[in-house]
DNA sequence: GATACTATTTTTAGTCC
DNA sequence: TGGACTAAAAATAGTAT
């Protein structure tokens, strides 16, 4: 079915600009989601905080932080100052975000073996789709429900934008924040910090949604 | 001459904080050098422009950006010129921040549950009441791979845990913000318009990190 | 754009200098 | 902290979906 000519694996290549336009989108994805695991591992192994800030050939800006990216770059502009802004939220921890973000560590993790152990039953688990079967007594989900899982979180990343979108234009109707300059960095930053384990590290990316704007979340 | 017991090359480490001390500065070091080496290539072989910043455990700054850290940080943060950051808002209690929460914990549990099981036979189970919280059917689900479920989540992750924190920031200082409400929503936004910096292509081979390329404080 | 595959190229854990 | 070394663990180039 797939097998057209022998050499197959990676070849090596040169350190320089790629000249095939889309062979530079592949390179370009791949490398990044590379870079990014590589981020967040050293974040989980050390403890660490990092921010990455990446522009695509496209235009687009595609950025990872631990926790946040915008707390390490006010960490790194402003080096005198101890992070004042973000004392805020940090005031009181929420143990419930930090839950969350565990157990989204720990999907993660499992999700990595699940696809690794075997997508073969897949198939069988294809009848049963419902709807709303997140609802369910959960106690078995199938690849099936978990492909159904993503679409679902897409659809709501969706919706969330358009709210954004909604918000955006209430802002900008109004005058301004409190302390919020239009320069300096705002609130932000979940999951736990500080030390003790956890890769509670964002990866994310930015999405278009108006003419003009671009909306991450 | 140097053979002192069997085990050597890679052994397979586990994602957590390495535990000693020692260990964890060499893995730090090795890692962060890693992390830079990919990021310069990155940049060669897509001529795209990157910043990372990372704050060592010892409390040190190292960056590393191309063509330099605070052009990629300028250009993030300023994306034009309004535009505020993390503006928060709750145009429409459309989404709510408790049930939001609460169907990804169900979520996570399910997912947690299929892991142990071992990914058993996946019988149907009933519908359950529900309450389409995004309202979005979910029907016609292609063929997805876990992997997209996998960002997917990071995405999410992101977004609930930052909303999160947004809303109990707006519960501390609900005194004094201006349309900012005990259940309102954060949406944060940062925007790369117009702008297309099409990363020169003069980007010379980054070698060894030059002096120039990274800072340490 | 993102993924799947697979043969290779790279990276790097552990340990000693 | 920065190499050196070995061998196993990861990342990934090229190609096709």
């Amino acid at each position: 079915m797939v097998q057209k000519n022998a050499i197959q694996g990676r070849q090596k290549i040169t350190m320089k600009k790629i000249a095939k336009k889309n062979n530079l989108q592949v390179t370009f994805s791949k490398r990044r989601a590379g870079l990014f695991k590589k981020a967040s591992e050293l974040c989980t192994l050390c403890g660490v905080d990092i921010a990455i800030i990446v522009f695509s050939p496209a235009g687009k800006v595609f950025s990872f932080g631990h926790p946040n990216v915008d707390s390490a770059v006010h960490r790194f502009l402003t080096p005198n100052t101890s992070s004042v802004h973000y004392d805020i939220v940090q005031a009181h921890p929420n143990a419930n975000i930090r839950e969350l973000n565990a157990q989204i560590t720990n999907l993660l993790e499992m999700l990595e073996g699940e696809k690794r152990k075997g997508q073969a039953l897949d198939e069988v688990r294809e009848a049963g789709r419902r709807q709303c079967w997140w609802q369910a007594p959960i106690h078995e989900l199938g690849l099936s429900e978990l492909q159904q899982l993503r679409n679902a979180l897409e659809e709501l990343k969706r919706n969330v934008g358009k709210q954004a979108n909604l918000m955006r234009a209430a802002v900008e109707c109004s005058n301004g924040w409190p302390f919020l300059k239009p320069n300096s960095v705002g609130i932000s930053n979940f999951g736990t910090q500080g030390n003790e384990t956890n890769a509670s590290s964002s990866i994310t990316q930015m999405h278009k949604f108006g003419p003009d704007l671009y909306f991450d979340f």
